[in-house]
DNA sequence: CTCTGTGCAAAAATTTTGCATTTTG
DNA sequence: CAAAATGCAAAATTTTTGCACAGAG
């Protein structure tokens, strides 16, 4: 994993207390909602701005330290990785996701894309399905 | 393509003028959001709600009719399809959407699902991209 | 005639923005 | 000190909901 509060500074951006909180909890665990990280960051100190944490995911995100991730219905989830681009299966229902690690299965998915003229260099992929857990409550 | 108006009847449902209209948008152009077709339909018979749209988008998917995909960034759109769970790729820039076909990648990706515990049948497989014409304006 | 669907209005949920003030480098 | 970031409040966007009335079967 980079060290997102270093390179900041490189780039020419600011190291600020509440950047740091968000990059700690960012490490803590994965796929959180930006209103989820809000909650964590107020508990250790309080006054932080939802405005701040979106800022702060955006900035993250367009630096490549944190990948955000829309599923078929709710809120974006955000993750720190230092594998941009990874997939996931997430269960529409509980939530639960979890990560593809098939590299055959992504080099396929990048030469369709190259197909049909994208770049398939810096592509996203969400799944959405019903977990079996869930698919049994249901019924 | 089924008859969603026909089989709608059949499944108990009321077959309105409006949920009439909406489908018959939904068949003359893919990947719409629920905004536009709306504003589609207010062409044709100004007065029907933006609610009304949602409810009647809703009932649609539930019974399979239609398929609702959610991309990075941006509202859900939604197309008439008879093959439920089938796999796109938007670009990010200019939300060009377009279909895969492959079987081999489909079957491969299923198996990856059932191996971590999803429902292999009933998913629904969004990537986000650049496509390169957008890549080239952003030079 | 009954039950379902609709329009309308309001709210909920998520994300973005403008601006005065504070903070970092 | 200058540029960048923050908090606050307000707005924008997307989607959902309650309820009285209208319309389909």
């Amino acid at each position: 994993m980079h060290h997102a509060p270093d390179i900041l500074k490189k780039e020419g951006h600011k190291l600020t207390p509440q950047r740091l909180l968000i990059w700690h909890i960012l490490e803590e665990g994965k796929h959180y909602t930006a209103n989820e990280i809000h909650e964590k960051v107020q508990n250790k100190f309080p006054g932080i701005d939802l405005a701040t944490v979106y800022r702060t995911l955006e900035l993250l995100t367009r630096l490549n330290f944190v990948q955000e991730s829309s599923f078929a219905s709710g809120p974006a989830r955000y993750e720190a990785t230092d594998q941009i681009g990874h997939t996931h299966v997430a269960c529409r229902e509980c939530k639960r996701i979890e990560h593809f690690e098939e590299e055959k299965l992504l080099t396929m998915i990048k030469e369709v894309c190259e197909k049909k003229n994208f770049d398939g260099e810096n592509i996203e992929i969400n799944i959405s399905a019903t977990c079996k857990s869930c698919q049994g409550k249901a019924n």
